[in-house]
DNA sequence: AACTTTTCCCAAAACGTTTTGGAAAAAGGA
DNA sequence: TCCTTTTTCCAAAACGTTTTGGGAAAAGTT
């Protein structure tokens, strides 16, 4: 009757279990009942500020931490949330998504809240993946990135009223909650700083469609060149391929070449970057001298490279905390349509776009 | 006293609760207790088979999952494993994280666990990830990456019982549980090859001391020159730093070419390819023709280079698989020294391994 | 002194499983 | 037929929290 709790005493080394220390135990060495230690510790004010204190001390004193998967049952929510990636798409290549990553992992840890992250090799294991979670009850809610203009992930999770933020945008009626990087903003601001400068001859390397992100491209560089009185040349406008970023692009850059009026100034996303400086040094042009570049997204080889790449730098770290405080004000209950943010992306001038020669 | 349920039927529509099902609901549809329909599900021998039938098809017929909180709960573990990243370091640059991460990943899918990812900035924050889920109960093991040669997880983890694996090694009397690629084995083998070939001056370019994986390089390039009959000159040893790969292997691939009597060879880690690239592009040295490279992980850029990059390749994704399959046996109670695994590499001969000019 | 209010605490229920320890019914053995 | 064994099921307990719904004691009020 008196002991009837093994691992009261702490540190009497049977393994591991021993050293961790529940809400009875702790209870029962306050002399109270586990109702009042309990609430002594969430601070809610019906226990007296002494016994809050003298509990508190004696939690700490021996590390207490209240079984998590005991709350959660009790709460009757996961305190998770779920993602998944591809690494089959190159996003993952650089900083870019580790920046995202980082934020969001930070701030959900803050939240006290766990990521659960899945690895798909392709859209109908992603899909599964995500089915797992949210069918197995595994997460509150989800986190999308890499999201295609028709996005089947999408029009699940608003079927069934799950709660879920894009990175990204996609093409839906329905309210949804999302946070995005202006890339209409951004590819429009280095088309008339190039424009600016003195180009006339500007050329869009564009990701291949089909995700979302590279149609926001297209209308900025379309707007910035309308801006800066330029005409739209079919001929500027090539599409790399996801699968093989730097192959496709190499190609499609000498193909820009061959054009009678070459272009003298490329945008394209960073991904794409490798496969340009080879074409460009095939072609014995130099990058920057002889055509200037402004790549999307800050990858180290565009800091690295001499010269160094001038670049769109969106601030993955700081979206990818709005996307877990976004996600986590939709678990509560808020309204998802309340919470669409587009960022903006600044501009980093480095030493790729000078005035053509 | 009937309908004392609310969820009862399904597909109601009052939200997404409604549209899942519970032990005790299935039970009642049933006709049979909670207990039973529980141990026909876990293939009990005690429920009849023809029982056992219904039950399942009717399990299926409603999408019925246990809720895994409260298993977990009751079973008394998390079946989450932990794992920390730390983007900092360079590890995470290319495809070879991602194939080790999607090899774990879906074993661990397999398995019925999750994993619960950390990313930390730096080695202090890696620390307190990796305590907040083995102190906060929320995780039965860990994946420790990117070991260090004196590794205070290791000795934490140790020191607690609690059961990891590690991909990679360190110095550490007690018996743990690792998977590692035989570093050595693999860069003896390059060496040899090269030797071979009949290069005598080959350098190499190793990751800095303090983790691990270069212990092993520097290893198995002094057996491969014993081997070959050829000495060891200091000259031709330098370390680029983790912090900045491109750049420091840049200046010391410019100070490996300052000697008398220069390389005819280089062995390095993938990861400072581009600094490698660069400064014998600047000394008009052409990669494979002029020197003869060989690299260790097969990332994309040494497939796409040209000349592509001959490489030392790890079977990453294998690996993923075995550390889980092993922490699942660990977690089982099987004692961790029993699982050592040293995973042979393989060598990709493309276009940079050539002879002596 | 006799109420009313406030302060402080707690027993019991609940979250949704799995496991324990039977017990009733059916089958087998003599 | 009576006893034993096997088959098939289930009630209750347990996992470790938080929440619900009081209740006793202390403090105010008149």
């Amino acid at each position: 009757m008196f002991l009837e709790q093994s691992g009261n005493r702490i540190g009497f080394g049977e393994g591991f279990k021993s050293m961790t220390i529940n809400l009875k135990q702790l209870s029962k060495l306050l002399k109270l009942s586990p109702t009042t230690v309990s609430r002594a510790l969430a601070d809610y004010p019906d226990v007296s500020a002494k016994t809050r204190a003298r509990v508190k001390q004696m939690a700490i004193q021996h590390g207490y931490q209240p079984n998590p998967v005991a709350r959660r049952l009790q709460k009757g929510k996961t305190e998770t949330i779920g993602i998944v990636i591809t690494p089959e798409q190159n996003y993952f290549s650089d900083t870019f998504f580790i920046d995202l990553l980082s934020g969001i992992s930070n701030q959900i840890t803050r939240a006290g809240y766990e990521l659960i992250l899945g690895v798909a090799s392709d859209e109908e294991h992603e899909m599964q993946s995500m089915r797992r979670m949210v069918e197995g009850k595994r997460v509150d809610g989800m986190i999308l990135t890499l999201i295609r203009e028709q996005d089947p992930r999408v029009g699940y999770l608003l079927d069934r009223d799950f709660p879920f933020v894009l990175y990204g945008r996609t093409r839906e009626t329905r309210p949804y909650a999302f946070v995005d990087m202006d890339g209409k903003q951004a590819f429009e601001k280095a088309c008339t700083y190039l424009a600016g400068l003195g180009h006339r001859r500007i050329a869009l390397l564009n990701g291949e469609p089909g995700f979302m992100f590279p149609v926001g491209c297209w209308e900025g560089y379309e707007s910035g060149l309308f801006l800066s009185g330029l005409e739209l040349d079919p001929d500027l406008i090539r599409e790399w391929k996801h699968k093989d970023p730097s192959q496709s692009s190499y190609r499609w850059t000498l193909e820009l070449f061959k054009n009678d009026n070459p272009p003298t100034a490329i945008l394209f996303q960073t991904e794409a970057v490798n496969g340009i400086f080879k074409a460009l040094d095939e072609l014995d042009l130099q990058p920057g001298k002889d055509v200037a570049l402004i790549g999307y997204d800050d990858l180290e080889i565009a800091r690295i490279h001499r010269p160094s790449l001038s670049v769109l730098r969106p601030q993955a770290r700081e979206a990818g905390q709005r996307v877990v405080n976004i996600l986590l004000e939709v678990i509560k209950g808020e309204d998802p349509g309340k919470f669409q943010e587009i960022h903006q992306v600044e501009m980093v001038i480095r030493e790729t776009s000078l005035p053509p020669s």
